[in-house]
DNA sequence: ATGAAAGCGCTAACAG
DNA sequence: CTGTTAGCGCTTTCAT
């Protein structure tokens, strides 16, 4: 078969089954009024024919299409995966498609990729972050379609929101280590403009300690995310030589607090005897690990959960409104800075 | 604007640049021919409009897409994830975007999945593993359009191959024990019908304890994937009580490998003192942990490349004869076995 | 419960 | 370099 054979279209499936290509459309449908015995006949043509259904076809004629476009940092990182995980389960009821797309953690690329996305027409958009490059806030704003932005509480949301104040729950985590007697306290990470959920955490630590009237100046950089677990243990050394007398360290993520611990572990500094550790992002390793980490889960499931329901009830014309929906974090108390 | 307004299209830009849908068109190619001029008075009258390219019409029209289509396991696996990477920055650069969809490790949903995405009339399509369901086989035969099986050497494959032979990587690592001097060695995971390279690892493992003469019952369970750290845990809780006197165990996976040495840890059970360690997938914690755990880098990022490499030269019909690309993973020895 | 006709937005093919 | 015509495979709409 050396001429690359032309695939089956709905006209062929017809002809087999003896019926107009209309039925056969019908028959493809959930709820549509076609004859057990006539969708039975056309699906078996159908299938001997080796025919797929034309999504391409379809969502080109009905100016609809069936899939939800996402943009995540990166495909690698747990938390996101929960939430896109989330979001696939939350949107499949409603016989949904997924379609991710992943930014690096970058605005101008999120931009180019959102409107590769948009190009392709899908349903809804979500993307990951409150912070886009203004042609990428325009391309969403006038996409005509329900827009969701995640992970984030930004001040001039684009549409619905689904997200958290980074902010706020490192400042649960300062309160704690405060109120725990710890006062010579560091921050690892959010050093890198790209990292805009990293800065905020950042950002939150320093107003904590300020406000506690403490010095909020032991700030070590981790680089640019995804900010490994090697880079964490580099900053923990380097927080050991610049300001030996710290008490405790607050990591932007799990990922290089995990790092961090074990560099004391190299170093034989007790953890969290002389110095506690704090991550962020409840990620199955801090639970794991000797000893666990004290860590903030932000819930990415639900964030994703929530995304889907916001989607559906937008889709069904239930949701007029621009919605903001807030999830409250909640500090994991565990080993390394009980 | 209640009415939600009808995004514009090719006929709108080309009025308001006063030439024909057909020049806006090929404004919007890459090296179609169009006077500059006109290309950036068409461009600026498209962007005036808000107007964004409508990829459905295109690839419609055209019958051909500009997308392949990618099934992984899961999306939160870094071994996955630097393969997907190493295809997106591959297919990128001759235009081709990567639709991602993932089975859950099941071959059911692969079916499902592999469907869904076909509809959506891909250039190409990827498949992580080589074993699937008759169904999912056939439709992949009939596609017409390349297929690459990946991260496997299936016996029979279904077109292109990528991949690796995960029994064979394992017998590298018995044999390094086995050199060694550790005779009693374990193997934990690889237990779950759904986990099919954990089957494999696990019967190489078993094939090279037969083939030193050693007694290859030290089986350990560890569920379904994606096997946790947490499951490594327990099952190196097991294999202390089972066989006590094990010198070694090789786990299906680094992260399983983490969580069997912080068990040791927990128990004060010195690695590799009295027991060594092996991974599987070279994962950054590995590399980070103490003691740092030996184990095989399979090189996912190259399995990425190569087989975008393959669909490059598939499409532009360099490539007739369906191509077996076999990668020869590596022992990597570190602390926890050395 | 089923069918006939029209057309979604773009591009192949051909013309100039 | 630019324009005209037709049609990709499906679903909308109207009819029976």
């Amino acid at each position: 078969m050396n001429p690359p054979k032309r695939q089956p279209t709905m006209a062929d499936v017809a002809r087999r089954a003896n019926v107009s290509p209309m039925t056969v459309s019908r028959a493809f449908k959930r709820d549509a009024s076609v004859s057990d015995a006539t969708r039975e006949a056309i699906l078996a043509a159908a299938d001997d024919l080796g025919y797929v259904f034309d999504s391409t076809a379809s969502n080109f004629r009905s100016q609809r299409s069936d899939f939800v476009a996402v943009t995540i940092p990166s495909i690698n990182n747990a938390n996101f995966a929960d939430t896109v995980g989330g979001l696939i389960e939350g949107l499949k009821e409603s016989g949904l498609q997924t379609l991710l797309g992943y930014t690096n953690y970058d605005i101008q690329e999120e931009e180019r990729l959102i409107e590769q996305l948009l190009r392709r027409r899908p349903c809804a958009i979500v993307v990951t972050g409150g912070k886009h490059t203004p042609r990428a806030r325009r391309l969403l704003e006038n996409a005509g379609i329900p827009v969701v932005e995640t992970w984030d509480l930004p001040a001039a949301p684009i549409g619905h929101v689904v997200g958290f104040s980074n902010a706020a729950a490192v400042r649960a985590m300062v309160d704690h280590f405060v109120e725990a007697g710890r006062r010579r306290i560091a921050f690892i990470g959010g050093d890198a403009d790209r990292d805009t959920r990293g800065t905020d955490r950042r950002a939150g630590f320093v107003a904590a300690m300020e406000a506690h009237g403490l010095d909020a100046s032991r700030l070590i950089a981790a680089g640019a995310p995804p900010i490994s677990m090697r880079e964490g243990a580099e900053a923990m050394a380097l927080l050991l030589e610049r300001f030996p007398d710290t008490e405790a360290v607050i990591c932007v993520s799990d990922l290089s607090a995990f790092g961090a611990l074990t560099e004391c572990q190299r170093r034989g500094v007790p953890v969290p005897g002389r110095i506690a550790i704090g991550g962020f992002g409840n990620y199955e390793i801090g639970d794991v690990c000797v000893p666990s980490l004290t860590t903030i889960d932000p819930y990415p499931r639900l964030i994703g959960e929530e995304t889907a329901g916001l989607i559906r009830q937008a889709l069904s014309g239930t949701l007029t409104e621009p919605t903001r929906i807030g999830i409250s974090p909640r500090l994991v108390l565990r080993e390394s800075a009980s």
